[in-house]
DNA sequence: CTCATTTTGTACCGTTTCGCATAAAATAAT
DNA sequence: ATTATTTTATGCGAAACGGTACAAAATGAG
């Protein structure tokens, strides 16, 4: 690891980098944002963009690879499984929300369900992309419900399968809906509704 | 009505020319339709869509509540208040799944979730159609989850107002769902468990 | 020091973009 | 027929677009 190489070293971190389009992405989507916003926001000059990232779709691949990469460690962190189911799904939606929640004008809801479902047609990789997110997430969610079976936190014979996508339909719900500009108080409400209807009401 | 109007008589239907519109953004999305696309769909050279629709968001608009009209019209079929409430619902995702898994090259899910949530932080006035297109479908089930109520279709003191937002919930993650990629199967799956848990199972 | 290698910054290229100016065409009113 | 009015069609133009060529700058290797 971290041999030094051998030219010019680079003035950016490419991390940092990830971060700043993403915000960008996130505010004006894959087609809406030119690669002179990138360049502004990023402070990097398009030469060096392509450097290290190759071309807008590329960069925008990376970002979405990133983002799907931290949710999941997010959701691992709130399915600890030393905690009750419910304070699982509670957590996962507050994290969520946490994120859907901010942004500068308005809140900008999930960034893989606001940005890459508008690309999904035209653009296969980020079609495949956006589907193995969400499969992830329902099969992390699944594998915490399965054990809450062989606990007894929930009803032997329960369909774990299905829970989970239910589980994760009312996150997709919190997405479109923080998106769309709903408060955080009739977002928190649908959570708290969700996890009722999941787990029953107490 | 339909008094003749003085100068040279169109040689298009407006109604016909949002729909192809909308084809081209729902595949494309906003900023990826390119107003000579659209010209191009639409059969209609540049200036005779501005002197008609006007500039490229007042078409997208339009295409909007032209949808989101067509939408409530479906549901208000849907929910027809002469059949049990677990037919409404099955109804309303069976009538969803099939305007979202149309589509050329792949499924073009909700044109609203895939297309609208992109452009609702930079564009304030899709964010407010978005937003009351959501808020519109919630009332209309809520309703009907109302009048379940007295019928005792649901069990006395359900809280209708967030059932309703639960069911649209599973609406919108067949949206999302479908733009991803997802089998019918799959989303009829998933329809069916919401229906169950929603209205009880069996 | 010299050279190879990599990144940076400027500047540019060809294309596409949105929007409009302008004139021709088609109709109703007079 | 002439005029007023509206739509159509061609085509322009300035700006923005994605992407790259090229030279300067900054490092390690020899």
């Amino acid at each position: 690891m971290s041999e030094k190489k051998r030219g010019r070293p680079r003035a950016f971190d490419a991390r940092q980098t990830l971060e700043k389009a993403r915000e960008v992405f996130w505010d004006r989507g894959f087609a809406g944002t030119s690669l002179d916003t990138l360049s502004a926001a990023t402070q990097l000059n398009r030469p060096s963009l392509y450097g290290a990232f190759g071309d807008k779709e590329a960069l925008y691949l990376d970002v979405m690879e990133a983002y799907r990469a931290e949710s999941m460690d997010v959701l691992a962190d709130a399915l600890d499984p030393s905690l009750p189911l419910r304070d699982n799904l509670a957590k996962v939606y507050k994290s969520a929300l946490e994120i859907y929640l901010h942004g500068e004008t308005s809140a900008r809801g999930c960034f893989l369900i606001s940005t890459a479902t508008a690309e999904a047609i035209q653009h296969e990789r980020v079609r495949d992309l956006l589907s193995r997110s969400l499969e992830d997430f329902d099969g992390a969610i699944e594998q915490r419900m399965a054990l809450a079976v062989e606990r007894g936190e929930l009803p032997g014979g329960s369909d774990v399968h299905m829970l989970a996508r239910l589980a994760s339909a009312v996150m997709h719900s919190l997405a479109v809906r923080a998106r769309a500009g709903d408060s955080r108080e009739t977002l928190e409400a649908l959570a708290k509704s969700g996890i009722d209807m999941i787990c029953g009401k107490t």
